[in-house]
RNA sequence: CGGGGUGUGGCGCAGCUUGGUAGCGCGCCUCGUUCGGGACGAGGAGGUCGCAGGUUCAAAUCCUGUCACCCCGACCA
């Protein structure tokens, strides 16, 4: 494939020998070509770094505004500094790394037929306003003008200049399908940028495109970049649970995301130990069996003076009304929630959920079930307006179905209120629940026989123990960082921006378009998080700045004349070195650096030298002795077996 | 946007209650010693105490205003 030998030419550097100081006082070291070992397969060229002249400092204590893990230690460490809230300047470690990812990232799409390109960060306004965005993005785009006065923007994502690009050049279904994409820095002026690199307002983001005619070319474009993700992720060396984002709200777009689970993780998911895994927002509640009625107790109002919430409710229940069975529970009562949605077309309408009473309603689970519309609270201006729901005593019958029977008959303003209902309230279940009126409830109220509803919706709150969809067992509730998000974009963006082609019958057909994302550098971020210890950083072989970090401790010249020989060797072996060669720091010093730096590999040249051996120690693991004359073969040994993991 | 906190040398912090002209650790520079787990001695460089205004003989310290940053929450293709 690539014989990458490269000569490590006249850069390397001797040692510096004490009263010159620090200058590049060079002692040029010749390399002798036969003794190169042999270039193996996951080696790609190597390269000398010397801890002496390389630009970094690290920190020996942590940054005061930095709180999670990846972000103190790559400060510390000297991979990134930070410029701005949410901002960061990239150090040649730093850089290394992202070079890695980049490229790993790269040739993944690359051979699922992706092609390169790059637009511009600088955008102007124009697109946006097509598809509505410069307005709908608010306040989460940075905004500035030119000399002109003419506007512009800094792309937060990049789905109008692709598609704009396409439509372009491209005009007919013969030259689709198509895949692009791009590894390009993004700006979103977030409210709150947190956790450094986890979620910054500039960050590198890989975004492609899919471009086809027809559905199934789009589900074979979602589906070849669901594969490529798997190996880029796995490549990286990532954990990652791929979980489906949407309820299917949204016209029944597909879309999926790629975490890796972190307790510093800002989305919450779910999973089975069989397997099931779910954002949140699209975990659907298994309808449990209908229960049989036939011999269940008509309804019955009762006075419950008191008892505007459920735990007073309950209260009341088990001292006025006890069962003999067993106590009431919150989850006996029927929770009737008065929400407000707003649709985007600017109206408003009230909605009641009916769930069980020992749940809540979880607020992005509901907006994504009643999605493109917005939910919030009920206000008490809606209250007014609907003298029928008693605040605390709301119940089903003067709700959807039974509300327009109701009031239907007496004029204009009977239009009843939405009511959907938790999926758990299946026919045949009994409740207790508002009698619409103060102080008065309604016991054994039975679903299907005394009342329905204008459907079902998922919008209360999941919890651990809850059975997962598919029958694989309970959920448990997990963090993760969003690494990567799949999704067919359909024909939103295609429509509102002109984007179509001449198909097979010589008509003009809208191109449906799928959008799929890896956060480049919050990759990195969460590939810190998962590779560290109390000392520092702990890269995967893959993609650590370096793959041996190498320190020469001891005070004779031999160390160091050893060590740089070794080092050369390495080099020319394809290994990536860091040498650190730093005549007079401390071994703790170094040993404390190399830590904290967090290559997979430390070859330690030093007391080691006068019985004739070196030492190889695994940044997580042990450490060995090595006879020098061995210790080139053993360290390219191992890096690579590091590297074929 | 709501709540909490912090601004003092490159980094981490003390000093503020009780005003008196700035200090500690790390890092940095010089010389010497040391050299396998964050060395030692000696000597040095470096600070508009976030900014503006006020009180006072005198402000890092008290008062008013303002800006910035961090954390929690809300928000987030």
């Amino acid at each position: 494939m690539r014989p990458a030998v490269r000569s490590p030419r006249n850069r390397t550097r001797a040692s510096t020998s004490g009263s010159s100081g620090m200058g590049p006082s060079c002692s040029v070291v010749m390399w002798d070509a036969s003794r190169l070992a042999p270039m193996s397969s996951a080696l790609r060229s190597g390269d000398l770094l010397r801890m002496s002249s390389l630009f970094v400092r690290t920190l020996r204590e942590d940054p005061a505004d930095a709180e999670v893990a990846s972000h103190r230690l790559l400060v510390r460490a000297g991979y990134i500094r930070r410029a701005a809230p949410g901002i960061y300047s990239w150090l040649p470690l730093g850089l290394r790394v992202l070079g890695k990812i980049e490229t790993i990232v790269r040739e993944e799409m690359n051979a699922i037929g992706g092609q390169e390109v790059h637009f511009p960060a600088l955008l102007p306004r124009e697109p946006y306003e097509a598809t509505g965005r410069w307005t709908e993005y608010g306040d989460g785009i940075f905004r500035l003008q030119d000399r002109k006065q003419n506007d512009y923007l800094l792309a937060p994502t990049h789905e109008e200049m692709f598609t704009l690009l396409v439509k372009d050049l491209y005009s007919s279904y013969k030259d689709l399908p198509l895949v692009i994409y791009q590894i390009q820095t993004k700006y979103r002026d977030e409210a709150r940028p947190r956790a450094g690199l986890i979620r910054g307002r500039e960050f590198i983001m890989k975004d492609s495109y899919s471009f086809d005619v027809h559905d199934d070319g789009l589900d074979a474009a979602y589906a070849k970049h669901r594969d490529a993700y798997e190996r880029i992720f796995t490549r990286l060396g990532l954990d990652y649970v791929i979980v489906s984002a949407m309820s299917g709200a949204m016209g029944g777009s597909k879309s999926e995301e790629f975490l890796s689970p972190s307790p510093i993780g800002e989305d919450t998911f779910v999973r089975s130990a069989g397997g099931y895994a779910a954002n949140v927002e699209a975990v659907v509640t298994p309808v449990p069996e209908s229960l049989p009625y036939d011999d269940a107790p008509a309804a019955h109002v009762e006075d419950t003076p008191d008892t505007p919430t459920i735990e007073t409710l309950v209260a009341c229940a088990n001292e006025r009304f006890a069962r003999p069975d067993r106590a009431w529970t919150a989850a006996d009562t029927l929770k009737n929630v008065v929400l407000a949605l707003r649709h985007p077309d600017g109206r408003r309408e009230l909605l009641v959920v009916g769930l069980p009473g020992d749940r809540d309603v979880d607020l992005k689970r509901l907006e994504a079930a009643v999605a493109p519309a917005e939910a919030e609270p009920a206000t008490e201006e809606d209250f007014k307006a609907h003298p029928e729901l008693v605040k605390g005593y709301i119940g089903p019958q003067v709700l959807g179905p039974q509300g327009a029977q109701v009031e239907g008959s007496d004029g204009e303003k009977s239009s009843a209120v939405r009511y959907l209902l938790d999926p758990r309230v299946v026919p045949g279940t009994r409740w207790i629940t508002g009698a619409n009126e103060p102080g008065r409830h309604v016991f054994d109220l039975v679903a299907g026989r005394d009342f329905t509803a204008d459907g079902t919706i998922e919008a209360a709150e999941v919890r651990a123990g809850d059975p997962a969809p598919d029958g694989s067992g309970p959920l448990e509730l997990a963090r993760g960082i969003e690494m990567g998000h799949i999704f067919q974009l359909g024909r939103t963006y295609a429509e509102a921006l002109g984007l179509t082609v001449l198909d097979e019958n010589g008509k003009q057909a809208v191109v449906t378009m799928g959008s799929y994302g890896v956060g480049v550098t919050r990759a990195l971020a969460a590939l810190a998080e998962a590779n560290h210890d109390e000392k520092g950083l702990a890269w995967p072989a893959r993609i650590a700045p370096v793959q041996v970090h190498m320190v020469a401790t001891g005070k004779g010249a031999e160390v160091f004349e050893a060590a740089e020989r070794i080092a050369g060797e390495l080099v020319a072996a394809g290994v990536e070195v860091l040498y650190d060669d730093r005549p007079k720091a401390a071994p703790g010093v170094k040993f404390a650096d190399a830590e904290l730096l967090g290559a997979p590999l430390l070859v330690v040249v030093g007391r080691g030298l006068k019985d004739g051996v070196v030492e190889v120690r695994e940044r997580v693991g042990e450490a060995e002795q090595i006879p020098v004359e061995d210790a080139v073969a053993e360290t390219v040994r191992r890096v690579e077996a590091l590297l074929d993991d």
